[in-house]
DNA sequence: CAGTATAGTGTCCGCACGGTCACTTGTCAA
DNA sequence: TTGACAAGTGACCGTGCGGACACTATACTG
């Protein structure tokens, strides 16, 4: 079961490194949350260094999998509503799968000691999300669904809110249930200015 | 002049803590950077906790001399022009600015590991601007300036962008160019959207 | 059954770090 | 001149951590 016990590493490895940090996560206490030994980690991992690595790269996968490679697109919606209902659910997976939630713990609290980390995260809270709205958005302008402006700005002004609502989210998740409001009541204002019924 | 020594201690600190984080940051590079020895800085200190303590405290006092309490309000623009030039004169101060931008760096990557940190970011990253421009675009709307709705909303809409992109360029300076103009295409884009001639 | 990978253990090492302490240096007031 | 106090030094300590290594246990294969 090598195999088994590697990812399983990697799975509480991302919690470590995102609840305390790289260099505030030790390899002793890792193990000892597997009930193995600190020696039996370098049986899979030549390293801390080489488990980061190994974490990020499955970061970097399950972000592909999950929100798609920038071809990869959603159905585009037929109407502003089902617009909403797309990007709630969207929004619902990204605040409570754990391994998101983690994900982002991570890319914030390392980009700007990490190379790799700093290009994940202008990819989690920026890059990515902007593009498959700016791509959804274009389509959307040609059926008639939205008003014709630049796509990137306006997806660029859909998806800020988000993120910074997100974030927000992470830091204070007892608030959740304020927050998800929050953002519902900026997308129906969102179609309602740029809506064209 | 052991006040003087005592400030300087805390400006090395919070560029330390900043670009290598609480647990990255030792005391013996910290006290070599200020020619002295880590036993001297033990005659300012009581440790390397109350450091972070104290750093924290200047933090939120210069936030408070610089963006202000909730009372304290910049002078209400009188024509949607006069927002935009505020809004970018702000922008400049809180890109260019090295305290600020250290701020950002040591609350984006400490929030999660410490309490104080935690509510500072919140503060810096959402309710800080937003409650500021709330009272604005509040004004303005009475003013005629702006279409009437909720302020608040209103005031989240336009500064989560800026919030998202300021980040950003704290991960990637090179692009603080383009970054610049995507900030000032989005105000454009705003006011000729909620502005009323 | 013998031989050989593979997973895991326990011990040890070196080092970096936060913190302590006895000691020196410099300055100013009585 | 001296004495007191603040600022700084350098050596030292304990500890926690990443990593190396010799050893054990288990299971599969010819």
């Amino acid at each position: 079961m090598e195999n088994n016990t590697k990812m399983k590493i990697l799975d509480e490895a991302l919690a470590f490194f995102a609840e305390n940090g790289y260099k505030g996560t030790n390899l002793r206490d890792l193990a000892a949350s597997l009930n193995i030994t600190k020696s039996a980690l370098y049986r899979h991992f030549d390293s801390k260094e080489a488990i980061w690595n190994a974490v990020l790269d499955r970061m970097e996968a399950y972000y592909i999998e999950h929100f798609g490679s920038s071809e990869k697109l959603p159905m585009v919606p037929r109407s502003c509503n089902e617009l909403i209902e797309m990007s709630m659910h969207m929004l619902d997976f990204t605040m409570h799968d754990q391994k998101v939630i983690l994900s982002r713990k991570l890319l914030i609290t390392e980009q700007f000691r990490d190379e790799r980390a700093r290009k994940l995260a202008a990819l989690h809270f920026l890059t990515g999300t902007k593009e498959m709205y700016t791509k959804l958005f274009a389509q959307m302008m040609e059926n008639g669904l939205l008003k014709k402006t630049d796509p990137e700005l306006l997806a660029f002004a859909y998806t800020s809110p988000i993120t910074v609502l997100v974030q927000q989210c992470d830091r204070e998740p007892e608030k959740e249930p304020m927050i998800r409001r929050q953002i519902e009541a900026f997308f129906h204002h969102f179609v309602s200015v740029y809506g064209k019924e």
